[in-house]
DNA sequence: CATGCTTTCCAAAACGTTTTGGAAGCGGCC
DNA sequence: GGCCGCTTCCAAAACGTTTTGGAAAGCATG
């Protein structure tokens, strides 16, 4: 049905114009040396001029492979795309076009299930090959799809799955790391972590960053100073954000899973009079463009969502095309973006227990 | 490549495991009713065992269509997917997803131009049928869509094509006209529209809808009421906003173009100290979900983008499968939803031109 | 001149499906 | 018995590509 009305040019059209054979014709234009240069040059001519693109059906046949590429949108319980992976995706689709390929988006929403949607796309032949984003501690995606040998690379990374497979991931266990040590220095001894209930991997590397630095300073983050909400509940957050603040010992620094975290404990800390950086001290991670407009702008961790697609897509041409080998994992590292969200901690002042 | 482990089987491993030909098979599974009721019931259960799915690529070769839908996402000048392309791609993907398609998406970035693009879409055989958003007056895309002869829904429309095309829109002539007319009734006669550059469509119709009702009144937009701004620069935006707020005499009542630009409005009339709705009523268009929390809330017109998306993505499939004539362009009616941002108009006070 | 090597080309097969145009078997009817 | 019509099945063709395994022609070599 498409293009009903000057239907494009198959390699029969063009061989028998050309007087020459399909094979001919179809080797010319891949460029193989058992067509004389003149020839190639005539059929290409021939073919530039008459628009000749290869039928992808003819393609798909022989090869086994469409060409496309897939992403399932992990909706989860929001039902529509946010900023990140309106980001992600167009990152993912302008490196896909470069190296040639098109890509298949399909979204589980509410009652279908994210594997269900991955099994649709594996059998429908609808990609060679599958990205996956948002990754869980434990993904049943990925098991899945080592189980069906699809090929895929993860955005993030899953835990305790012992078979070899693709992920890139940015290393926010060394950030939040970092961000603690250079708090603690700046005299911080009470922490809290505002991250989310479903288990992204991502949070968890974040907190154990956090952890391990205040472990080395002989401190903890007490249970009742982390804060888990859901990533759709703004009024979860902002309760939650109202606890930790109400905490006693107050805590001087929260660090934030993600800069979305870290604006709502913004305006919370604000409605309670609660000046940043002066009494409270913030640190977000992702450097969404309003974290830059917040007052202060918050400080945070930059991971490039764009740079990261376009490696992801990178990797998963390279993956399709020559295996699970000729594929390193990745993991980079996120810059530092300090803003005016954090400082030294606020002089120590009795708790109110201790005054009551 | 994908799936190299345990293989899809195929008619023929179906055919020779059964005693039974190709044809059958094929035809059991079509539901055809020259096979009998027990062969068609144990090629079926066979075919559920095995987990049979047809090839897309011998389908394809046969029939000429892809099964697969495409989406052109125009990024013009940004480099993300906005909240409203969010969720029209949610709504597509569902959509085509329950009528067996699926949704391919190619972004059109920067230096690429959407209709090249889309002939990239078109001659890569990588879609059925394509939708079109984000119309503009004249449309390129369309031109080009029509030449080739390629079924295409556009959400929304153009101005001047004579050949018949297949759209979806949202009345907002009619939506602003109602809006005018009971500004006017609360007692407003000085207007401002506040709008973008680029020339969508949608915005030229509501301006309309907006002129029509103030000539039906004896009143007019003056041309220096009228702001223009591009989408992606919010500091043009609040310059705009700012002007149109120095106006001598100020507009008592300020249309805007979509919510995006309203909520800017309010932000800038507030640093002004201009009471809203008090001294200036203002109406957008949308209903994004931060207008119900913005203080006033928006008073606006609402279009669900994901229904919107529905039924373009049921018009497309109808247009595929029976042509053109099987499919009527739709208009459908915004709802108003009156919230705080509008109200009687100010009590007449002198310009501060006759003042001075 | 016979032989072997190179260059340049091509026929045929294969990929998996749907559709076309029968064919075989069977029962009923004259 | 011969014929018709119905049911049930199937071989073959077609879609467009890539690859395999030559073949033909030209040239140099023995």
């Amino acid at each position: 049905m498409a293009n009903k009305g000057r239907r494009q040019p198959r390699l029969k059209e063009l061989s028998s114009e050309l007087g020459l054979s399909i094979t001919t014709v179809s080797r010319a234009l891949a460029g193989y040396s058992d067509v004389s240069a003149a020839t190639r040059e005539r059929v290409r001519e021939m073919a530039a001029r008459r628009g000749y693109v290869p039928s992808r059906a003819g393609r798909m046949l022989v090869s086994g492979n469409s060409g496309f590429v897939g992403l399932v949108v992990p909706l989860r319980d929001s039902h529509f795309i946010d900023a990140f992976l309106g980001e992600f995706i167009v990152g993912l689709s302008e490196a896909f076009t470069d190296s040639g390929r098109d890509l298949t988006i399909t979204t589980a929403a509410r009652d279908r299930r994210e594997v269900d949607v991955l099994r649709h796309v594996v059998n429908g032949q609808q990609a060679d090959g599958v990205v996956l984003t948002r990754a869980l501690s434990e993904d049943d995606r990925v098991t899945y799809l080592l189980d069906q040998q699809v090929p895929f690379v993860l955005h993030g990374r899953v835990l305790g799955e012992d078979r070899p497979y693709v992920w890139f991931d940015t290393d926010g266990e060394t950030a939040f790391g970092e961000a603690a040590r250079m708090l603690i220095e700046l005299g911080h001894r009470d922490f809290g972590y505002l991250t989310f209930t479903e288990p992204l991997t991502f949070a968890h590397f974040r907190r154990i960053g956090l952890e391990g630095a205040l472990r080395d300073h002989g401190l903890h983050l007490p249970d009742q100073a982390i804060a888990s909400v859901s990533r759709f509940d703004e009024a979860e957050v902002e309760r939650a954000a109202d606890r930790l603040l109400g905490l006693d010992p107050r805590p001087t620094a929260i660090l934030c899973a993600t800069d979305g975290l870290a604006i709502k404990l913004l305006e919370v800390a604000a409605k309670r009079t609660i000046n940043v950086p002066a009494d409270l001290s913030v640190i977000g991670f992702d450097n969404l463009p309003v974290s830059a407009y917040a007052s202060p702008g918050i400080t945070t961790f930059d991971q490039s969502i764009q740079d990261s697609a376009i490696h992801v897509a990178e990797m998963l041409v390279k993956l399709i095309d020559q295996g699970i080998d000729a594929v390193e994992p990745r993991l980079v590292k996120a810059d530092f973006i300090a803003r005016g969200s954090h400082g030294p901690a606020p002089p120590a002042r009795p708790s109110v227990r201790a005054v009551g």
